[in-house]
DNA sequence: GATGAATGAGCTTTCATTCAT
DNA sequence: AATGAATGAAAGCTCATTCAT
């Protein structure tokens, strides 16, 4: 069902998100989606929720190895491949999370911690001085959270901007822009 | 009118924008809204179009002066005071572009003529020695606008991250990012 | 919920009949109305299917015992008593059928369906020697038709035409116009 | 502009006739529209008239020379040019003259003044002996325009049943049918 | 656990009509 | 004579939600 959510609000954005069409497209009945989620804001937040799991999973992954190249190829590579419903998804929930107080909340703590996680990443660097040190660690985060961002945003409108020649470019600039001098 | 529309959709949210709520707005009735504007598609059109007037407005002030700092601030201002109505209702029209084919190709132009304008900035910083060289303005740009469009995204769910002593310290640091080393 | 709908379109027209009026009639609301007729093409065809049963149920009727006479009592019949509404209905839905091609199509297979069993009829009338043979039973069955077509038309305009002792002289004529020399 | 209402009728039906449209059609405002009819109902009755005035001009052209074929002969050859659109406005505002009181007393004695006319003619017909003398003048008469509504009826629906050869047809077996054994 | 009938509010849009100019 | 801005009611339709089964 969650599946079915996620796949609604990314191909036909948050407004044109319906109960019913989460119904159809996950195989049930109206019904069944208001048994399983009390109201809409509640299958919204459970959407947030799951999103941002699979979002953790990946800085999971690339915590131990202080690999900042590897973590944003991993983010590039989201945006080619089928996941890209995830950010599509994402995007939209995130447009409309100042709305939906319920889930505003979710996005903002799962944001922070998922910031803090990638700056303790790019401490670790600084430390190995693979990553420059003239700007302290916690802005250089919110810098490639922003970048990582800005991308997720142009990629529903402009997916012809990521393919892979330029993807490739894309993250040597990134990478060129934080490596010490 | 337009106004109206904006103010509510920086409000409300694109999928909590109605021609009733804007008519309100504008202290009008209904029928005046859909007498100035075919249907929704159109309004929205016409507010995209605005929108991106202003932003270019800002672009064209700071063509002739190579002042990348002086641009960034003005954009990091805007999230401070009143205008930050205009960022709001950008953010969700940008969401709602790729379910909008009419104005998703507005933003599209738009986005790019922003883009180059931006890249036309940054070479000649280059020339002039006050911009990193070991990555092409046009990559620049985009980094920039990937940066801004972040900013953007944060805005409405963070607001608090975007205080005057913050903003200057986002803006050092983009700075340093792009300065030559 | 036909019943209601067809009740609503003889007695406002068809220009007068809108889901709500439908839905009143019923003593639903406008969202039951739609919930069992996707828009209001789909209702008006249903009701279309509907009234031809009527239609194709007093031919079967008629159809083994060759009685033009009773079968055409049957339809001026109905113009008098509570069935008139069926009448009034089945007109409104001939004069938009032009411009609703989804039941258009639903009429004129119909339409010919009757024409045909209407045909057979006067066929066998020939060969039992009650209805004349200097004109193809085809085309005799088309003017019937015509005719009967004709008095739909004016029963709502002047139904005081329609009164037993006229309607009796009516088919009287019907007769001898179709009667053997 | 009465002409334009006319076209309107008849090419979009009744129901979706509109000032906005016929203002259109003639070229004009909205507002010109409602200058020169008081309101809607107004504007459909001067159509009426307008449409009748036609009709009964080709009454009084045979009404001198007896020629039931040729006034048949005239109305189905409206079937098939450009006058179509006429018959197709008469049988719009036929189906409406029942909900608009104001215009369904003008198509009441309009009507009844075409058919004494006809029966006159008809009258004359059987003094001639070319007209069958077993059925009255009066009944006769209401089955030739009963037959021709039918004929009305079934043109927007079926024209192809009105293609010249078939025309004749029909045609000639009404005349067999109203010709003396 | 799941269905599906039904509600009622709200949506975009169309329309006849009014009226200052 | 004609325009065109504006109104407000009504239209078809979608939606989240409820609830008996």
């Amino acid at each position: 069902m969650l599946a079915a959510a996620i796949a609604v609000i990314a191909n036909e954005g948050y407004a044109g998100t319906s109960m019913r069409k989460v119904a159809k497209q996950a195989g049930h009945t109206t019904g069944a989606v208001t048994y399983y989620f009390a109201n809409k804001e509640e299958l919204v937040s459970a959407c947030a929720q799951d999103l941002f799991d699979h979002f953790d999973a990946s800085l999971d992954h690339h915590k131990e190895t202080v690999d900042v190249r590897g973590l944003i190829q991993e983010w590039l590579d989201w945006t080619g491949n089928d996941d890209s419903s995830t950010w599509l998804a994402v995007f939209q929930l995130l447009a409309h999370a100042r709305h939906e107080p319920a889930f505003a909340d979710v996005i903002k703590k799962r944001y922070s911690k998922f910031r803090k996680a990638l700056a303790r990443i790019l401490v670790k660097g600084q430390e190995q001085g693979v990553v420059r040190k003239d700007i302290k660690a916690e802005l250089l985060a919110d810098q490639l959270s922003a970048i990582s961002d800005g991308w997720l945003m142009m990629l529903p409108i402009e997916p012809e901007r990521f393919k892979p020649a330029r993807s490739r470019a894309l993250l040597e600039a990134v990478i060129t822009l934080i490596s010490p001098l």
